[in-house]
DNA sequence: ATTCTGAATCGA
DNA sequence: CGATTCAGAATA
């Protein structure tokens, strides 16, 4: 096709500019452009330069030629996304509701190309035999310089230009004079910055157990068949899932393909990596938002270029350019960080196996709990159900208590420990092992009320309780407001005003109140804000500098510790009683992770759940570490509720800082979706009715089929442009929303 | 999102 | 009557 014109899409997130713009190639850069391309156009009245992207090409246009402008120029140092990171960005703008821009600048991870980093050396041009000679004659015209340079590179054939400036003291004239006289050679090697940095030596892979091997077979048999599947890995903790991948992984880079790894969270880069360095070796890259910009664009050049075979990294390094993706395996896929928190609400999982079927390429979901969505689509046959049974290195499930908290009070025991808990804890003190205490909420207490009045200290921006810290501090979680603790009701003056409830804090004094002399480390927000602190506590705990480790859902992922032979949950019910329909969900993955933790060494151990609702199913199930029977009630109660995964959930959020404002858009739009034949809930009151001084209201759409909410996002989305009134009311669409709003 | 335009309002 | 402000329109 002529390129007379090219279709642009603006660098600007706003609905209005949302669309394609024409304008005219010039004949100078019609050889040089192409496709995914940023450029430079003029825009606007002003003319002003803004960027943009190619996202095709035409010989006729449909506007007004003589108002078509001209393509200023090519941005050469800028990334490219081919066409297939274009077809990705149009779906995730189409599924989960964004504009183009917003999804072209998620799928281009690394905007900006960075200048490579290089290393010069200094070669020996001419034969060495001639060396000796050639030295006589430098010493002879007192050539000092020269003659220290070829003496140490007749020592050792290459020299680097640093040690040959600082050490050596050769200046650049000697280097060029001898250059010229075709002496010797400088060549310019580049290399990329490499974030991983681990020395790892190279193992042979694991023999694989019978049920490990039959699984890895079929995947070959799929691959020898071009048959690109989903596949749902469902293992016991510690059943070997890693292993899978790696065999997997294996035979996609025998046939000359690559892999992404996605894992859920930062903190746990570095013990994955390792194992895959240690089969894999250089060919292994990281990609996470830690890295410098220059890491960053090596890692996408490297794999860009075919340079590796595995990249490993969160949600984002989905988006890797590999030349011929063959697999991406999802760890953990049950997990929530894979769904983006910002606009395009997209996530990972979905978006992997939309890539995957693009590219021809197999997708692996790895869970010991899996989440209920993929479950169902694996019994349904839409995903291929693989099972794991056995723990690996014959380690046992460990035995569960659930201990009736209600009962305990009747009983006249008013600590935060039950009494099996507690001589438990005793008993392991004792015999000088570790245990880990885990509780869903970080600070002192729950929140501070006044005993006379009944009035809750309440953040001023948030309409939420605020939650008492030792330092005698109120903090606000949502926005980070502090407030010094008041010594009398604000309300009615009483002195009784106290706290209620508990956090990480109070149980970390609780304990030193109840075991005095006992080591206690403590891990949430609050202590691992600094940068390796996660880290550094973790490393402590496993050195034995503790007896107990306390903290939030933090200490439950991954690590395991031989040493640990008792976990206690000392609320289970936090986590149960939060108002959205994944709160059982939740539970159950806590509960079986924290669960997990417990005997990984050949001590065996106990795991005590402390609960007001001991026979809740999803405490039960846990405890029984029986996932089929919680899929079993979890998917009644969402048929029932016509909750996802059986029906598709959108919720339409509103924010603003005028509260009548967002009352009167949700409104206006909930009856516009009304019209449309779809089951409207709303418009209603966020969770959190106001934060950081805006007010939050939200709108929810079910429906069996997830088109005609796409259609009704559309649908939304026209009617709002239409509206002529100024909005100051910030609008946002969340798909089978992760967490409550 | 940003800029330009023309109408409405303001101050003398 | 010119200056200033503001809502609205257009962006190729």
């Amino acid at each position: 096709m002529e390129k007379l014109y090219a279709e642009i899409i603006i660098d600007i997130s706003h609905e209005a500019l949302d669309r394609v713009f024409s304008y005219k190639v010039p004949f100078s850069l019609r050889e040089d452009i192409r496709i995914g391309q940023q450029v430079t156009v003029p825009f606007g009245r002003g003319n002003k330069e803004r960027k943009g992207y190619v996202v095709g090409f035409s010989n006729r246009t449909d506007y007004d030629e003589n108002k078509v402008k001209e393509i200023l120029r090519i941005d050469a140092d800028a990334v490219t996304a081919e066409s297939r990171m274009l077809n990705l960005a149009y779906w995730i703008r189409e599924n989960y509701g964004s504009t183009m821009i917003q999804a072209l600048r998620t799928v281009l991870p690394v905007q900006e190309k960075m200048n490579r980093r290089s290393a010069r050396w200094i070669e020996l041009k001419i034969d060495p035999v001639h060396g000796p000679a050639l030295l006589e004659e430098y010493f002879g015209k007192h050539y000092t310089a020269k003659a220290r340079l070829l003496a140490a590179l007749l020592d050792q054939n290459r020299i680097s230009w640093e040690q040959a400036a600082h050490q050596l003291k050769i200046s650049k004239s000697t280097v060029d004079s001898m250059v010229k006289d075709d002496v010797i050679r400088v060549v310019t090697e580049y290399y990329y910055r490499n974030p991983s940095q681990q020395e790892t030596e190279l193992e042979p892979p694991a023999l694989l157990n019978k049920e490990q091997q039959k699984l890895v077979d079929e995947f070959k048999q799929d691959l020898l068949r071009e048959e690109h599947r989903v596949y749902l890995l469902h293992g016991v903790t510690g059943s070997g899932k890693t292993e899978v991948y790696l065999a997997a992984i294996d035979e996609v880079i025998k046939r000359g393909q690559q892999a992404i790894v996605l894992i859920p969270e930062i903190a746990l880069t570095y013990q994955t990596v390792r194992r895959f360095t240690k089969r894999f070796g250089e060919r292994v890259s990281i990609l996470n938002s830690r890295l410098s910009k220059g890491e960053k664009y090596d890692q996408w050049l490297r794999a860009k270029q075919g340079d590796v075979d595995v990249i490993i990294g969160p949600r984002s390094a989905l988006f890797v350019p590999f030349p011929n993706l063959g697999l991406i395996v999802i760890d953990e896929e049950h997990e929530g960080s894979y769904k983006s928190e910002q606009t395009p609400k997209y996530h990972a999982r979905e978006t992997a196996i939309q890539k995957a079927s693009m590219e021809g390429a197999s997708v692996i979901l790895g869970s010991a709990t899996p989440s209920v969505e993929s479950y169902k689509h694996a019994l349904e046959g839409k995903y291929r159900l693989w099972e794991l049974t056995k723990r690996a290195q014959n380690a046992v499930l460990p035995q569960v208590y659930i201990e009736d908290l209600r009962a305990e009070l009747r009983a006249g025991n008013r600590s935060i420990f039950s009494r099996r808990l507690r001589s438990l804890m005793e008993d392991r003190l004792n015999k000088g092992e570790q245990m880990m205490l885990f509780l869903n909420r970080r600070g002192y207490a729950g929140f501070v009320s006044c005993r006379s009045c009944g009035h809750v200290m309440e953040c001023p921006h948030c309409d939420v309780s605020m939650t008492y810290h030792r330092e005698g501090v109120l903090k606000c979680h949502y926005c980070g407001y502090e407030l010094p603790m008041p010594k009398t009701c604000p309300e009615c003056g009483s002195p009784y005003i106290g706290t209620f409830g508990l956090g990480t804090q109070k149980v970390e004094s609780a304990i030193y109140k109840e075991f005095p002399g006992v080591r206690v480390l403590r891990m949430d927000m609050d202590t691992t804000r600094r940068k390796h602190s996660h880290e550094e506590i973790l490393k402590a705990f496993s050195r034995g500098e503790a007896d107990i480790l306390v903290g939030t859902q933090m200490i439950v992922k991954g690590h395991d510790y031989a040493n640990v032979t008792l976990v206690g949950i000392l609320a289970a019910d936090l986590s149960l009683h939060a108002n959205d329909y994944r709160a059982g969900e939740r539970t159950f993955q806590l509960l079986t992770q924290a669960a997990g933790r417990a005997g990984r060494g050949d001590k065996g151990g106990e795991v005590v759940i402390q609960t007001y609702s001991p026979d809740h199913y999803s405490i039960v199930t846990a405890a029984a570490q029986d996932y089929k029977e919680f899929y079993r009630q979890e998917i009644g109660y969402r048929t029932l509720m016509k909750y996802p995964p059986v029906w598709q959930m959108l919720v339409i959020f509103f924010s603003g800082s005028d509260e009548d404002q967002v009352k009167e858009l949700s409104g206006k739009t909930a009856e516009v979706l009304k019209r449309m034949e779809l089951l409207v809930i709303g418009p209603g009151e966020a969770s959190v009715v106001r934060m950081k001084d805006q007010y939050r209201r939200v709108v929810y759409i079910k429906d069996a089929d997830y088109q005609n909410l796409i259609r009704a996002k559309d649908h939304v989305e026209a009617w709002l442009e239409q509206q002529q009134e100024k909005r100051n009311v910030l609008i946002n669409f969340d798909f089978n929303p992760m967490n409550s709003y």
